[in-house]
RNA sequence: GCGAUCGUAGCUCAGUUGGUUAGAGCGCCGGUUUGUGGUACCGGAGGUCGGGGGUUCGAGACCCCUCGAUCGCCCCA
């Protein structure tokens, strides 16, 4: 390589071969899945005002403040290519006045965009699979959520994969528990980490998933969040609770599992690999697969009217780790052209036996015996041999019926 | 933003305490053998050793800077 040729830009990726098909096996599923739960497929534009994710997301988080990718367009207007996807569904949902579809179920996929430093399963360009219910209050809707993730994560393949489930309750539980937190962890500030002494004034919270030894002695002893949920709140998760086991999705129940972004009441969830698992170890410390919860207060950060949501998104790549590498699709019939003068009726027979459904590939430059090494090495099932004449005789093993048809064929005028 | 390890051919890597024209396997191209199909053999192309400075008679190797990769921390899917 010339070290004038550009390199890609740090954090993303080329991907191709067998992790290109284990990517495509991923979104193929989704699809199919989506479409059994009646989520509505969506696609929406890779960038948004700095605003949209500025005022749902918080000035102050770090994915704000210091990941997003913005830069002033030609009109002098701030743009943001979008970190997540929640944001800009909001906005779109509230500029299309898409009320009137309420609730709303949606299912998107595509890049995100965030200025971190890459490591296992984390890239500045990754993708994500993504749905939503909109306008949806009810447990039911919560339920139906998770449902359709356990379904998916189960017919991607993945094993040994646990839904970590909590509630962090209505906007009051949920800030009651916050100045429970901050009180406790108040008194023993000075023996804390420097981190989480640093998370006591931004995001209390997070001082539950704190990995610091000095901040686990505490932990055991922190304030609950059941102990600050209100009756509706406590009867909203129960109802979600019930309807996972009616579902026969299977959870566990993580006290200290928080979002870090305020807009989150009620339901949060992330399906984490069981430690020792296959999907663990392929993970590494990027260990959610599968992460959302219920946005019940994000609306209104956008200047809309309060609209209840729940929704998840899940990261392509950490799941095609999970799932690991997919075959291409095997050859089924290799035309191998033994005489320039056959290739004429080589493409006959190509645009016969692609016509027909099979896999076909054509070999026809070298010499013989390249031609016939080369065309080994891709294991096609069949060898469909051509000469000068044209084709005279078919090899290999197994049923070779419909390859036979296909040639026979007449040709597609 | 912080830390650790690492960057040699298209790929995976070797390269002894610094010492002549930097090597191997695979892949690629050409050829010989073979029964016009997986074998074996012969030959060839392909590297300013990530980039830039420095130390030295001499640097792929040592030092500094920089870019990138990998794995952690922070944060997060």
């Amino acid at each position: 390589m010339s070290k004038n040729t550009p390199k890609a830009i740090r954090g993303t990726q080329d991907i191709f071969g067998a992790d290109a098909e284990a990517f495509a096996f991923v979104v193929e599923t989704f699809e199919r899945v989506r479409r059994l739960y009646r989520f509505r497929r969506a696609e929406f534009p890779v960038f948004e005002k700095t605003e949209v994710f500025a005022r749902s997301l918080g000035e102050t988080t770090d994915v704000v403040s210091k990941e997003m990718y913005s830069f002033e367009d030609r009109g002098g207007d701030s743009l943001t290519l979008r970190p997540e996807f929640t944001a800009g569904i909001a906005r779109a949902y509230l500029t299309n006045g898409w009320q009137q579809h309420a609730p709303l179920k949606v299912a998107t996929h595509g890049p995100l965009f965030r200025y971190e430093r890459p490591q296992k399963g984390r890239y500045r360009q990754f993708h994500q699979i993504d749905a939503e219910i909109i306008g949806a209050a009810e447990p039911q809707a919560d339920v139906e959520l998770l449902a359709m993730a356990d379904q998916l994560l189960r017919e991607l393949g993945i094993e040994g994969v646990t839904l970590h489930l909590n509630t962090l309750g209505d906007a009051d539980s949920r800030e009651a528990w916050r100045a429970g937190l901050i009180d406790y962890f108040g008194k023993v500030r000075g023996d804390l980490s420097e981190d989480s002494q640093e998370r006591l004034e931004k995001n209390p919270l997070r001082i539950l998933d704190s990995k610091d030894p000095r901040d686990k002695a505490f932990l055991s002893d922190a304030p609950k969040i059941d102990a600050y949920l209100s009756d509706e709140a406590l009867a909203f998760f129960e109802s979600v609770t019930s309807g996972l086991d009616a579902a026969s999705v299977k959870w566990t129940r993580a006290e200290s599992l928080v979002r870090g972004l305020d807009y989150y009441r009620h339901t949060a969830f992330e399906f984490i690999p069981d430690e020792g698992s296959a999907a663990a170890d392929a993970l590494g410390t990027q260990s959610t697969v599968l992460g959302g919860g219920r946005y019940d207060g994000l609306m209104e950060s956008l200047g809309g009217p309060a609209t209840p949501a729940v929704g998840w998104a899940a990261g392509i790549e950490r799941l095609i780790m999970s799932i690991g590498e997919r075959e291409e699709a095997p050859l089924e019939a290799m035309v191998l052209v033994e005489h320039d003068a056959g290739l004429a009726e080589a493409n006959r027979l190509l645009a016969n036996l692609r016509a027909g459904g099979v896999v076909a590939e054509i070999m026809a430059t070298g010499s013989l015996k390249k031609r016939y090494d080369k065309a080994v090495k891709q294991g096609p099932k069949h060898i469909l041999r051509v000469n000068e004449t044209g084709y005279y005789s078919i090899s290999g093993e197994g049923d070779t019926s419909r390859i036979v048809a296909a040639i026979n064929a007449e040709t597609s005028p």
